[in-house]
RNA sequence: GGUGAGUUGGCAGAGUGGUAAUGCACCGGACUCGAAAUCCGGCGAACCGGUUAAUACCGGCGCGCAGGUUCAAAUCCUGUACUCACCUCCA
């Protein structure tokens, strides 16, 4: 949630950098003009509830000095009306302004490209060599179900469609990928955690999926209380932290989480049908920081650099693109995606986003700290998917697969795989 | 799932209708070579608004949360969340 002051104080700075996330100017001045109303009211209704302090006051002296307090208590119910009265408008006038207020997105940050769309995003680097075998890469999901480690057709029949059983190999690939990743991020000096997996709608709120962003969830009703299935690690991560004072001296705080994620994919119909990009419930190991405000864009980049470096120990080529202003997820300031090369697809897909959210979430679920002079500020929070598991183990087969539909094991993840080096069709399963 | 108890300032803890005691901690001062102890004074989260160049100042709000009753609610009523104890059940 963006900081109303500022908004008051600076509103052609803030049309400008909203106009760049597609918010028309109007929205702004109807804020405004709320804001304003809002504090109209609320100098009416707290200049009469004052007069109501003094005068009850008043009341209870003369009470206990047995005298006749009569026309002050009609008087005060007459103010006890009219604070009511107000305070029933000031209610509706605040929801008005919170409608608009909740829904507006992050300011992006100014080395961000603008533009409306992916076709504004920036590529900042590349690393690695992408393979050229000499044959024709085959899709991670046909060396997958040759194997038999991948089995789409009977997940279809026992869920629905994008969802997947691993097995075998692929199961215990999945597995490695994610313990390795675990691994790499405590060495780094995340936190290991294991959170709920379900949550309410204050952490969804917190973290700002809702209210926009209803309907790309599962939510179930447990006893009337929805709970939504986690999108993201970054919800429960995030909101740990949620309505807390932390000392200056604990931050920043590094978090990381392997979790099961749930999206309805709602509107990416006949997108990436096949294969295990993209799914209702994938795995995903997800990085969260919290830290000092001015901390936050170095804290970017080191992050970003921790996703980096499982790409790198698994040898495969990416590159890391910074999203235009319009690309850019709801409550992101500056978001990096690392993407990795598909080579049956022929081209780079999205594995990891590394967003600085500055005190966007922090507002919301009220993450704050105390600093040196005992003042609270909030805190600026960071979150980036450290990785997308499934994504990469596509990346995996479809990078170290053979022209005999073996596929090769990255080094790293030997250790991890009891030392098998390569999946073939006598080991598979 | 059942029964009971609880939720008040950084911590402890009183307060059952008249607007949050008290102690510890904290800040300032005195005493002292300095410190401790003692004494004096101050200070009560977070948030919102007014006002200001800014600090300050003034006000609102504020006793888990949300409603209600009342001139007035920590206190009475209703709902609800969480914590603890015991019981029951279960991976």
């Amino acid at each position: 949630m963006l900081d109303i002051k500022l908004i008051r104080n600076k509103p052609d700075w803030a049309k400008e950098k909203l106009a760049a996330r597609s918010v028309k100017p109007e929205e702004i001045d109807k804020l405004l003009d709320y804001d304003k109303q809002r504090r109209e009211f609320l100098v009416k209704t707290e200049t009469l509830k004052e007069k109501r302090n003094k005068v009850s006051q008043e009341i209870s002296t003369k009470k206990r000095n047995k005298e006749n307090a009569d026309q002050e208590i009609a008087d005060m119910k007459k103010v006890g009306a009219d604070i009511k009265n107000l305070d029933a408008q000031l209610e509706e006038i605040e929801g008005k302004m919170n409608y608009i207020l909740v829904r507006l997105p992050n300011w992006p940050d100014d080395s961000v490209p603008v533009g409306p769309d992916e076709s504004y995003n920036v590529e900042d680097r590349k690393w690695g060599t992408i393979p050229t075998e000499g044959f024709k890469p085959r899709h991670h999901w046909d060396i997958g179900e040759e194997l038999g480690i991948l089995d789409f057709e009977q997940a279809g029949k026992v869920a629905g469609s994008r969802f997947v059983y691993y097995l075998g190999m692929g199961a215990r690939l999945e597995r490695a990928v994610y313990n390795f990743m675990l691994d790499e991020h405590q060495k780094d000096g995340y936190t290991e955690v294991i959170p709920p997996y379900l949550v309410n709608n204050e952490a969804m709120f917190g973290t700002s999926q809702f209210p926009k962003f209803t309907e790309d969830v599962y939510t179930v009703m447990v006893d009337e209380n929805p709970l939504t299935l986690i999108p993201t690690a970054e919800v429960p991560l995030t909101n740990y932290f949620a309505g807390k004072i932390l000392n200056e001296e604990d931050l920043p705080k590094y978090f990381t989480a392997l979790t099961p994620c749930f999206r309805s994919e709602a509107g990416s119909a006949g997108r990436d049908t096949r294969g295990l990009i993209r799914m209702h419930q994938f795995n995903k190991v997800e990085m969260v920081k919290v830290c000092k405000p001015e901390e936050s864009f170095n804290e970017l980049e080191k992050l970003t650099k921790n996703a980096e470096n499982i790409l790198q120990k698994l040898n495969l080529a990416y590159h890391v693109i910074t999203l235009s202003s319009g690309d850019a997820s709801f409550s992101s300031t500056k978001t990096y995606d690392l993407e990795v090369w598909l080579p049956a697809q022929d081209k780079y897909r999205e594995v990891s986003s590394c967003s600085n959210c500055l005190d966007f979430q922090a507002r919301r679920a009220q993450i704050r700290y105390r600093d040196e002079n005992g003042k609270t500020q909030f805190a600026h929070t960071l979150n980036g998917s450290g990785l997308a598991v499934g994504r990469v183990v596509a990346a995996i087969l479809e990078n170290y697969q053979n022209e005999d539909g073996s596929v090769d094991i990255p080094e790293v993840l030997v250790p991890y795989m009891g030392g098998v080096t390569k999946i073939t069709k006598d080991n598979a399963i």
